[in-house]
DNA sequence: CCACAGCTGGATGTCAGACATTTAGCATAG
DNA sequence: CTATGCTAAATGTCTGACATCCAGCTGTGG
């Protein structure tokens, strides 16, 4: 009954695979489903029961299975007479949400740098603010708009925050690249959430919001060179204040031990 | 006893929250101590029924939640007596992994086109070839190396796309940025799923093999421009093919309707 | 003294069945 | 026609039991 049984001693140099377990198994072939798409989005998959006698296991293995597909973005499951496990589009925030928490794990471990980052932030952002400058629409301009700060003087440091994220976000998605989209938003999230416990002076916030103004400027004048060029500059401004927070982040980790 | 009770048929304007899966709570606390640093990597959490009797709910329930956390990467289970639930640093190929399956289910619903997957590409490829060039080191060269095929003659599909797939994670490695990593690999990989199923004649793969050996050899001879140049070369000759086999699994994608 | 078989304790893996809760739709009373 | 309440179908949760795996201890024969 079992693969891995007995042999009598033999020890045969047969490599026979570790006992897969039994939710794994069941995440396996609902997965391949979804990926070879005979089963699609927006489709319910059958209820628990079903799976359960169809697949020979119990309900209590059927559910760990599906709670592995959900956490994957795979399926969203709902209760009620109407409900069930529905095979779900990943969404970009999805992914990104995602992303970014194993980043910042990554990061806390110290096995990413802090150049590794501002690296990748300068190959994904710069082709952005180009590509923004290049293909936005009038809804994309007018996001950019609404995230910039009329006046810096009354904001106070989560304001900031959540001018900057959305700025960043609006630009990366006025490029029109999902993908980058992606890729993008976790890198300046994780960034920005050191910078967050950071202090930051006047002088500093108020010269981020006037290079934003510059971004926004030269991607509504569809302006992709000066685009990019003023992207890079503020990259280059920002670097050190990171460097800074960085430091500092270290220094707490540190300290709790 | 639930917080959502009741109210006297009040039906105040308050704002309620949707109550939260109890599982879904559990996963919650759990993920909090880890990303805060609380429980490190290694470490191990309580077993099962300590955090059944603590948090006041059933094993199931936990074992769902744990279910979920696993899927996140974040802890890893293991039978026996040295068993139980680890706290687990992700890797770059669980990332990848996940990033993969779910840009993959992307591009099959079309809501990704592929002019977005070569334009990420040549984004992250061409600075990463550059970097190689600058950064790498002796056994990153080794590596590069052993992924190009001495001869393509007796090549068969399958073959030539182990050796294809080898050949780029070896330059993403070697640029020595593992977010670029992280982010590179998945593009790829779903890239050459596609290309994996479409025919392709002995003139492009051989070209290809000559391609990688000139994106080699400026690597190997730190040569950072060339590197690049010849890899931005490479990516814009692929560009036919991979818009063929675009075309031909949307044909298919048709048909099996 | 050592090697090895076997036991044992502690942990996860799986099962079976019951009950609670949520939700949509239907039926019915007013 | 509307509001109310019932019901069926699904997931959510609990309980308790047993199966299985694995490190380490233990005792025994050589």
């Amino acid at each position: 009954m079992h693969s891995q049984q007995a042999n009598g001693g033999a020890r045969a140099p047969v490599e026979l695979r570790r006992v897969r377990k039994a939710y794994e198994q069941v995440a396996d072939q609902l997965r391949d489903l979804i990926m070879r798409g005979e089963v699609k989005p927006g489709n319910r998959l059958p209820n628990e029961a079903t799976l359960s006698t169809q697949m020979g296991v119990s309900r209590a293995t059927i559910r760990e299975a599906l709670r592995v597909l959900a956490a994957q973005n795979m399926i969203r499951t709902t209760k009620g007479a109407t409900g069930g496990s529905f095979v779900m589009l990943p969404t970009a925030d999805h992914i990104s949400a995602f992303l970014s928490s194993n980043i910042a794990l990554l990061s806390q471990a110290e096995s990413v740098s802090l150049d590794e980052f501002l690296e990748l932030r300068e190959y994904l952002e710069v082709p952005a603010a180009r590509l923004a400058a290049l293909r936005h629409s009038d809804a994309d301009l007018e996001q950019i708009e609404r995230a910039i700060p009329e006046d810096t003087r009354d904001l106070g440091v989560e304001d900031q925050f959540v001018y900057n994220k959305g700025f960043h976000s609006a630009i990366v998605e006025a490029c029109g690249n999902t993908l980058l989209l992606i890729a993008a938003q976790p890198v300046f999230s994780v960034l920005q959430t050191h910078l967050r416990r950071s202090t930051l002076g006047r002088r500093f916030l108020s010269q981020v919001v006037a290079d934003h103004r510059k971004i926004a400027a030269a991607i509504a004048a569809g302006d992709p060179d000066a685009a990019e060029a003023e992207m890079h500059r503020h990259l280059e401004f920002l670097r050190p204040a990171y460097r800074r927070a960085w430091r500092e982040a270290d220094e707490r980790r540190q300290a709790a031990l």
